[in-house]
DNA sequence: TCGCTTGACTTGATAGTGTCAAGTCGTGGC
DNA sequence: GCCACGACTTGACACTATCAAGTCAAGCGA
């Protein structure tokens, strides 16, 4: 397989946040792991948060792949719950890269065009969604600000889903899926009126 | 004024946080600043967790206070829109407070019954809100989605506001309180009809 | 006043961290 | 043969949290 080193170390990071976030993470304990001088992994990215700036150009390449798919049998026919149920999604079980896409402390993105690039393919998928749920009739300011509503919505559950507390204070989410459609067709109802 | 030791490391930590997050965050720099020894800060609070935590519970307190006082003049008349923008309000004035209160990985509630608490009050004053909002004939699961809904709606503005690329994408966000009036209001329709 | 505790610190040391500055070492091209 | 170059290693530095001992003044009971 041959794995390069840089490959192996972007996995162990991404495994690292996904399991303890983004703030312990040590250049020298992943070198360590990964059998090399803990110099290594600086060869292949200058500085510590360039790693993050890789893992959120992945991520946000990812989350572009998962938004823009054509619709499955199983998923939600209403466009906007499916983008709302996807955003959460992708969001829990790529923890690893979510946590560090939106963090802009941690990646510098004015230093990297093409995670910039990446993140705006993401957003444009949001977009396109928005502008198709509304119709052609929609003005670009109707359009913003659903986009932001929706934007809002699957962020604000899948951060709340992820590190937050919702958990402990709605009770135990035992059905997910159920709980983001619930809330995503809340908000439909107000989109679509 | 004779401000305590206490007092006076927590608020430089608050500034600090608001300024460039809580991952740089330095108990040395900020004893040296404080004119004290290295183990100064220490003394008070046991380790590096152990600040955040009680940062995170004064946020809660000042957070309940803010979403339970009462409407103001200049506030929409509308209840649901209020706690919106009074959370998105509070999460931009505050954001010392706001950064650390949802990072579970960084405050360790368990072992903080305080913070616990003050956690506890500040999301019923969210509950209380939103039965309010749906009347006494309302059920438990739809005052649990409604809460969610509107909870995710805030917290995922204010969190795209502060860190995320929101202004970025979506253009200057020129009249704030217009933008989070609007949003709020798209879900508002769907939260009454 | 003496002895004692106790809270608020200081001093010193250790291990772990990112990062700079030099190596080394094998592979490819001329 | 030589040289460049990418992929590393080694060594050092400054900085960090944290542990383990001090010091030192205030308070208090006898």
């Amino acid at each position: 397989m041959a794995q390069t080193l840089r490959d192996r170390v972007i996995k162990a990071a991404v495994k690292y946040i996904a399991d303890s976030g983004p703030d312990g993470l040590s250049f020298r304990q992943i070198a360590a792991d990964a059998g090399v001088s803990h110099q290594a992994p600086y060869h292949h990215f200058g500085d510590r948060s360039a790693i993050f700036t890789e893992i959120a150009r992945e991520g946000f390449q990812k989350f572009t792949e998962v938004m823009s798919s054509p619709a499955r049998r199983d998923e939600d026919s209403n466009l906007a719950v499916r983008m709302c149920e996807r955003y959460v999604d992708f969001a829990l079980t790529n923890k690893g890269y979510f946590r560090v896409m939106f963090r802009s402390d941690l990646c510098q993105m004015d230093e990297s065009p093409e995670t910039q690039r990446a993140a705006d393919e993401a957003f444009d998928t949001l977009l396109f969604a928005v502008s198709e749920i509304l119709g052609s009739s929609a003005s670009i300011d109707e359009i913003r600000v659903q986009a932001t509503a929706m934007w809002s919505v699957a962020h604000g559950l899948a951060t709340l889903l992820i590190d937050g507390p919702l958990e402990h204070k709605i009770g135990k989410v035992s059905d997910r899926r159920a709980l983001v459609r619930s809330v995503a067709n809340r908000m439909i109802d107000g989109l679509t009126s």
